[in-house]
DNA sequence: ACTTAGATTTCGCCG
DNA sequence: CGGCGAAGTCTAAGT
């Protein structure tokens, strides 16, 4: 990884066009090609001011850098007005960062516990699938009744959207057709709410420390 | 802005977990309190292996360095074995980035030329308000017809379905109950096309050019 | 190759 | 401060 910093200025064409003014910044550029801005603090604090993914190509001259997309229109130039520092570090490339809570992990736990998922509910089985992509959780409720879930971390408009079309697909199966919807997440936005109701869709919060942590209560009240 | 390279191994807790073992890597400290951690290549070229946005609270120890959340749980362990390089260097902060071609400015050139969207079209307002969002324009036509405007760059299937959204509780309003719906956007995607033709919707390619008055008018609006 | 959906999405606007 | 939608979203997975 190569590491300047330089006084310069920067424009960007390309899917918009945006320009920088001299300052001095931070030029980071990535053995695999990635070429990024930096400054020192602003607005945007974790994106870089500009940047370019690979595959890319990159050329020096008196002026400055000039990045270009392999394929395409794309092309930040850089005019280098003072280098004030310019070091290269060989160091790991980090293939795959090992992850546990996203999503999936959230699936698993109420697949454990489908019981937050509304009361006495049991699971049928996990990724049902229906011919435009699995629904995460499939259950009976107390009356035997189905019911499908959709599972998310944060439960938007979108997934109220994902839902209905799964909800549609499964009701066509006669067998199945007073299956119901529940859209389950960590926070439902209002919106989301609101949509889901007026669609005849329960939602639940789950909070994934009490998933983690705790007894379902309703379990426990029966063990008791 | 500070610049470590050092081996070393990284633990993250808070939203999620992540762990990433001995290895060379770069520690970026802005100036803001930002901070975050980078290889050399692998899967996601453009974002940090880990990261914190301020308000962060920094410490470093003999081990290495710890990074906590001002307020909340959230821990990044940084345990050295080695630094590689380790400098500082002042640098300036660029407040904002100019940025021309988002879809806010399409809709502002959209808001004073709302023929555009369809002959005769007058502007009542932008951003009309519903109770799951705010509809980008709100016009009346040559009949006094209201029309619901939806405005993004790329116009797809999602679009699509947030007008149809819209306008579904728009007309819930008897007085607006024949009101209409157009998308309007840089690019319209096929799919696009036919599922807002399907629903009686129409759409509307716009462009950026012709409505800054670079260009001679082309107007091209296609009903269902 | 193309599409779909997740992300510690991040970021900006507006209430 | 929170809700909401855009983003040069990016990225990984499935078809």
């Amino acid at each position: 990884m190569r590491l300047i910093v330089a006084r310069c200025s920067i424009e960007y064409s390309g899917r918009l066009t945006t320009r920088l003014p001299q300052g001095v910044r931070l030029l980071m550029i990535k053995a695999d090609g990635t070429f990024m801005v930096w400054s020192d603090g602003g607005g945007s604090s974790v994106k870089p001011l500009n940047w370019m993914t690979p595959p890319t190509v990159i050329e020096e001259t008196a002026e400055g850098i000039v990045v270009r997309k392999l394929k395409g229109e794309e092309r930040l130039d850089i005019r280098i007005a003072e280098v004030v520092s310019d070091s290269s570090h060989v160091m790991d490339s980090d293939a795959g960062l090992q992850k546990d809570g996203v999503e999936a992990h959230l699936q698993e736990l109420l697949a454990d516990a489908p019981g937050w998922c509304g009361e006495g509910f049991r699971l049928v089985r996990r990724e049902w699938p229906t011919d435009i992509g699995p629904v995460d959780l499939m259950c009976r409720d107390e009356e035997d009744g189905w019911i499908a879930v959709e599972i998310k971390r944060v439960g938007t408009i979108d997934a109220v959207e994902q839902l209905t079309r799964y909800l549609a697909r499964i009701r066509r199966d006669p067998a199945m057709a007073g299956c119901q919807g529940v859209l389950a997440a960590q926070t439902v936005k209002p919106q989301a709410r609101v949509l889901a109701e007026s669609r005849g869709l329960r939602w639940v919060e789950v909070d994934l420390a009490e998933l983690r942590g705790e007894r379902v209560p309703a379990l426990s009240l029966f063990a008791a």
